[in-house]
Formats: structure tokens, C-alpha cells, sequence
DNA sequence: ATGGGTACCTGTCTGC
DNA sequence: TGCAGACAGGTACCCA
């Protein structure tokens, strides 16, 4: 599910509310992807600092009590394919599916996955393991300056592959996962199947500020909701309803009325109309 | 080094 | 209605 836009929309919502927040309690349901690294309660009494992200993967730094300074860190929480974090005011029952939760003085936050490939890791800083190992492969931040045309254009003149297997991998620029790059290939008039190594400086600079424009119109629409996306909230995004091509195999483009397609490359289904986009 | 396939897990939808 | 099978937004890891 939440590609970099549901986990910002989910940073937005969460980062103020939780600044300056006490931990005292936590809960742990089901095995995450990777085991915790500590003990829950060496997470009691700690205070959370401001939450930031990198890529799709949100970090929360959490603060030992003064002067003791027992614990000092983070917790790096990835949604996976169905997580999503929710806090509430008042303590609740917790749902079968949530599988972390951190009772605190501003409210109960809590992971909702079900498919339980999200995680919660603590780490005592984002460049030391595992934190450091978890983000070594991420590529630049969308919106990073230094990611150019030109950056882009010589990172992918050394690959073979096609574009979207590319782009979802993460390692040129993080953040677009399936619905996005569908878009942002869709935006930029580039076939999904084009490889890498063709693409001209001048298509790599119409991708790259497709790639901005989505992701950035996606986070100002509070992200995607196809199944069960919320954000801390509770509610749903909207950029489902403006999706040019994602989920919508078989319906005309609205660009030039051809019909829009679906593939399967690298297992994952990818969404492109071949009137408007070319190799 | 690169690229392709697999695994992780559960809910929902489709078609017979 | 019941059931089997396909499919789903991510990514680390293994192997060729």
C-alpha cells in the first residue's frame, strides 16, 4: 500500500502531535517483519522528538529521561503493504491486526497491518545498524536538489532494464512504488517497457518532473486509498479518483481516448495507455 | 554488479 | 452458497 505519499501524509498528521509525547505503555501483537531489537519497556518513560521520513520509512526518535539517558534512539516503522498508524485520544480494544502500540501523554499510537509486512524496528541512530543497513539502498529524496535531468540520465545509462522495474526498485529515486510510477510514466508519455539505457536527457528530464509532480500532487490529496489506506485520522486520500491509468485496465484514456492496458512486469501489474506513451 | 525470482502474510474479489 | 485461485500499495534476500 502506502508509497511515499501515505507515509508523508502519515508523518504530517502524526509529527506535531506526538512532539514532547511520554511513552508509558507498550503493546506488541503479532511478529512484524523483523523482531523489535529491545526489550518493549526499555521504550517506557522515553519522549518522542519530531518525526521525519526517508523514502518510506518513517523515523521516530525517542529520548531517554534526564539525567539517566537510558535509552536514546528511534524507532524506524516501514507500513509495508497494509500498515498504517493511527492515534487515538482514548485507549481502545485493540483490533486483531494491530501489532504495535504505543500508549503516550498525547494519545495511543498505533500499526494496523494486516498483512503484517510492515515493521517496527528500534535503532539507536539512522546511520548505525540496522537503521543504517535497512536505508543503505535508498536512492535520493524526490525532491532532493542534487537528484537533476542530468544525474538521473547517467544513473540509468547503466542499466538494461525497463523503466518501471527501475523506478520501483528505489535505488535511483525513492519513494514512487506501483500506483506512482504507473502515473508518473503516464505523465511523462514514457512506455513502462522502455529500457533504461534510450532513454534521452530530455525524457529523463519530462520523468523526473513527473515524478515530483505526482508524488507531490499525491501528498497535497492526502495520498491513496485503494483498500485501506488511512492516515492518522482516519481518513481516506483522493488521488485514487484522479489516477490516469492505475487500476483502470480496459477504460479509455482520458488523454487520447485509446485504451488503457495492463502488464505484468516483474510480478507486479503495471497500468499504461500505449497511444500516449512511447519507448 | 545486475537482474530476476521468491518469500513473507492475510483479506478480498472473481469465476466456476 | 461454497470453494479454489488470483491478486494486492513493499522489499530483503538468494541465485544465476
Amino acid at each position: 500500500m502506502p508509497e511515499l505519499p501515505e507515509v508523508e501524509v502519515t508523518r504530517l498528521t502524526l509529527a506535531e502531535r506526538l512532539r514532547g509525547a511520554r511513552v508509558e505503555a507498550v503493546r506488541m501483537g503479532k511478529p512484524l517483519r523483523w523482531p523489535l531489537g529491545c526489550a518493549p519497556e526499555a521504550l517506557l518513560g522515553t519522549w518522542v522528538g519530531l518525526m521525519g521520513r526517508r523514502g518510506k520509512y518513517l523515523w521516530m526518535p525517542l529520548e531517554g529521561p534526564a539525567p539517566a539517558c537510558t535509552a536514546r534512539g528511534g524507532l524506524l516503522i516501514h507500513l509495508g503493504m497494509s500498515g498504517s498508524l493511527g492515534l487515538c485520544d482514548a485507549p481502545t480494544q485493540a483490533g486483531p491486526h494491530d501489532h504495535f502500540e504505543l500508549a503516550t501523554t498525547r494519545g495511543t499510537l498505533r500499526l494496523t497491518d494486516p498483512r503484517r509486512f510492515g515493521a517496527v524496528v528500534w535503532s539507536e541512530a539512522l546511520d548505525v545498524d540496522p537503521a543504517a543497513r535497512l536505508l543503505s539502498n535508498l536512492g535520493p529524496e524526490p525532491f532532493d536538489p542534487a537528484l537533476t535531468p542530468r544525474s538521473l540520465h547517467q544513473a540509468l545509462r547503466r542499466r538494461r532494464t525497463h523503466i518501471k522495474a527501475a523506478l520501483l526498485a528505489g535505488d535511483l529515486v525513492v519513494g514512487a512504488g506501483n500506483i506512482y510510477v504507473s502515473e508518473a510514466l503516464f505523465q511523462a508519455g514514457i512506455d513502462p517497457r522502455a529500457r533504461c539505457d534510450r532513454l534521452s536527457l530530455a525524457r529523463c528530464e519530462k520523468l523526473l518532473r513527473a515524478v515530483r509532480e505526482t508524488l507531490s500532487r499525491a501528498i497535497a490529496l492526502g495520498g491513496s486509498t485503494l483498500r485501506d489506506f488511512r492516515d492518522a485520522h482516519g481518513m481516506s486520500g483522493a488521488f485514487q479518483q484522479e489516477a490516469a491509468v492505475y487500476g483502470r485496465a480496459g477504460q479509455a484514456c482520458a488523454r487520447c481516448g485509446g485504451v488503457v492496458r495492463r502488464i505484468v512486469q516483474g510480478q507486479r501489474a503495471t497500468y499504461f495507455c500505449s497511444g500516449c506513451q512511447r519507448r
